[in-house]
DNA sequence: ACCTTATTTGCATCTCATGCGAACTGCCAA
DNA sequence: TTGGCAGTTCGCATGAGATGCAAATAAGGT
């Protein structure tokens, strides 16, 4: 996503107004590469910020990822996983720490698919391509 | 996953009990490539036997999962699908009508993963990979 | 047929997320 | 600088998805 300064002109463009909460969740979440769930993120904004609602960042959340400045991913883990990396990427989960990474994967493009039955061949335009790799990262490998 | 008769035998040889309602869920799974959620199925299962509690449902589910017999996934649509086809493949989910189905793929293998700071190369060792493909199915590439 | 042990079921509980409305405040306009 | 409209915040209620729990029930080995 965008610099906070941009965000601001950003989303008074829109008619959106800046308050102190949205500056501080901005501040947050540019070059956030820990890809925080909204309770996580209320969590670190409240340290700063006490008395912010969870209601203010989730619709914060929202507001973000309607305009294209987050990404938001279910990872299995329960809870909606936001990322600021709205670039072509994707993850690797440890299924350890359950810690997520990004990671940016060349071949995508190469992939040969190809349907359960052939009579579905060619039957589906792919528009995004969402990959997870899962396994151990490093701090995780050795206390198997 | 196997048979229903096969997984009669098998669960009865971990001390399982093999239960009309466990029979009937065994064969509303075999070869189903729908991808329910445990909500899904239970509507089925209640059509056939009035009476089934969802939580026997969700139940047998686990118990499948946890025997390797299904495999479970948070596609982002709030609950998670089953799949009783376990072995290796991929999915494509159509953004427009949600429904979800298998497909194989060629060149996994090949993909060059590079991480997002070089110094974090060769420090994950990944298990498995799953790749969802999101577009448009055929029968609704026109609708649009 | 019996008895031990697993299972089913309904209800309570928990997490994650969103709807709603009253109070509040950013920010543009005068 | 001030006034006021419109967008925001926040707390509470609500809803979906999923699991814990315990009493009643039933599978299946003996």
């Amino acid at each position: 996503m965008r610099t906070p300064a941009e965000l601001t002109t950003a989303f008074r463009s829109l008619g959106l107004k800046v308050t102190p909460q949205r500056q501080l969740l901005f501040r947050l979440l540019h070059d956030n590469t820990t890809h925080p769930t909204a309770e996580a993120l209320f969590e670190v904004a409240s340290a700063q910020m006490p008395g912010i609602s969870l209601r203010t960042v989730y619709q914060t959340l929202t507001d973000l990822a309607g305009m294209g400045e987050l990404q938001s991913f279910a990872f299995g883990g329960g809870a909606i996983r936001f990322d600021p990396n709205v670039g072509a990427h994707h993850h690797q989960v440890c299924v350890s720490c359950d810690e997520i990474s990004d990671v940016y994967v060349d071949g995508v493009d190469q992939l040969n698919v190809s349907p359960r039955n052939a009579s579905d061949a060619h039957s589906f335009t792919v528009a995004s391509t969402d990959i997870v790799f899962r396994g151990r990262c490093m701090r995780c490998a050795d206390t198997v």
